[in-house]
DNA sequence: TTACCATGTCAAGCAAGCCTGACATAACTG
DNA sequence: CAGTTATGTCAGGCTTGCTTGACATGGTAA
């Protein structure tokens, strides 16, 4: 899941620490969203969208799909 | 965290199970997804969105913002 | 230099999302 | 009646999102 967190961030010239302050969540949380360690949940989502006044699908951009995934008698 | 799953799913006559597999998840977490037992993932949450050809914010719908967030010196 | 700030990273722990398997109920169909 | 489908629910287990606390590095300021 790619995002554009860090983008968003520099705009508004917010450190790691201030947007989080902002969501409520840890630092090392916005860190490890921000650099795709994992994604945030639809929740947490929600609120950096929120607070960034965008769009889910317009913050975060999830990968194609895993080829684990089913899609018989459609 | 609100949706809409049930009716999208209805108007498409799909059942849980029909569902769960286009979206490649167990038929017990759309019913817990579906019944607000708990939230979907980001990733989940697209897949449903995209398959729906709806945008995730009109599918779920965040409850108010908890007392417990913070936004102090904003 | 020392001090601070922003960022990256690790560990240990807890909670939530998702899994399989199982069981119950209701509605419908043969 | 028995059989099937749809839904709801539970238990046990695994993985992941998030926590606090700690440490390292680079940049910048006094």
């Amino acid at each position: 899941m790619n995002n554009r967190i860090k983008v968003l961030r520099a705009e508004r010239d917010w450190s790691q620490q201030a947007l989080a302050d902002k969501l409520g969540v840890s630092r090392q949380a916005v860190n490890a969203v921000e650099r795709g360690k994992h994604d945030p949940s639809l929740q947490l989502a929600f609120d950096m969208a929120t607070l960034f006044g965008q769009r889910i699908e317009d913050v975060f951009f999830p990968e194609k799909k895993s080829d684990t995934d089913n899609n018989e008698e459609n």
